[in-house]
DNA sequence: TTATTAAAAGATAAACTTGTCTTTTATTAT
DNA sequence: ATAATAAAAGACAAGTTTATCTTTTAATAA
């Protein structure tokens, strides 16, 4: 046993995270990005975003275009895309909307013993995520003070 | 794709800390509990929450004695054991420890771009999860106001 | 129209998590 | 001592996530 690796969201959420941030920045001098070049940018297997790309671009987070001079882009609609979102689109919202036992039933009436004060935690957490969108990213990765690849 | 189904704690995580509840519930009449009973009290596959047991016996979280009339039990000084101590055994504590954009290399110093919020997040949340400790559980169970199982 | 480019889609495989079943070890009661 | 009980340990199988590779579709440029 001893498995020890999880975290708060799946690789895959990881990834689409950081892609779309890194597509963000690309699409601000209006180029397009291909799939080994974001891979290569955000550190990630190329195939594997390559499907998530695919699953981002059908709910409409990232916009596409094939052949030459094709790639992944954004509008300046999809800047408002918040990490909420992304994650919505990847790992689904239970995070932040079921109970964090898992119980179907817990709920306002029948809470589960942590029911309440894990509310407040999602609350917050929630609000974090809605709050970041991938446009406020791209000011903060200009101003040179943050980060986002494992070096 | 749309696989959906990403909670904060792994599903053996979940069953442990129900599990750590139920036997604390059933130590207070000091009586022991087999994974049979286990298993039905907090709903969960027989013989998986048999491994988790021993995993979470290994790690001291809970007493165990072989035998007739054996099973699992909890001493009171186990009943100060808090949940932030069970994910971590089961889970680990990336969660609230690493960086939420999987990035190692991370830091106050090299920041990724929600880490210093995230920090808070975390803050939070290991807070949470170390202020509830089983003991507490009992209390809360017995007012009636609080439940356990997916009925 | 044809060749080239790049995403979309599909098929497959490795790794990990979850779940099941069997055998072994330790303890208790007779 | 022996039988019965229950956890510990081990082996295995199903399901899911992560990763890789190949084929198809669509768009552009020549």
């Amino acid at each position: 046993m001893s498995h020890t690796n999880r975290y708060m969201f799946s690789k895959s959420c990881e990834y689409a995270i950081k892609a779309m941030i890194f597509v963000a920045q690309k699409s601000k001098e209006h180029s397009r990005v291909g799939v080994k070049e974001i891979a290569k940018g955000i550190d990630s297997p190329e195939h594997f975003i390559a499907k998530i790309m695919q699953e981002l671009g059908r709910k409409r987070l990232v916009q596409s275009a094939k052949g030459p001079n094709g790639g992944f882009y954004m509008t300046d609609k999809d800047l408002n895309t918040n990490i909420a979102d992304i994650v919505k689109a990847i790992d689904g919202d239970q995070l932040y909307v079921d109970c964090v036992l898992g119980l179907k039933t817990c709920s306002e009436k029948n809470p589960c013993p942590v029911h309440h004060e894990y509310k407040e935690i999602k609350r917050k957490l929630l609000h974090m995520l809605e709050h970041n969108t991938i446009g406020n990213f791209n000011d903060k990765l200009d101003s040179g003070k943050f980060f986002l690849k494992n070096l």
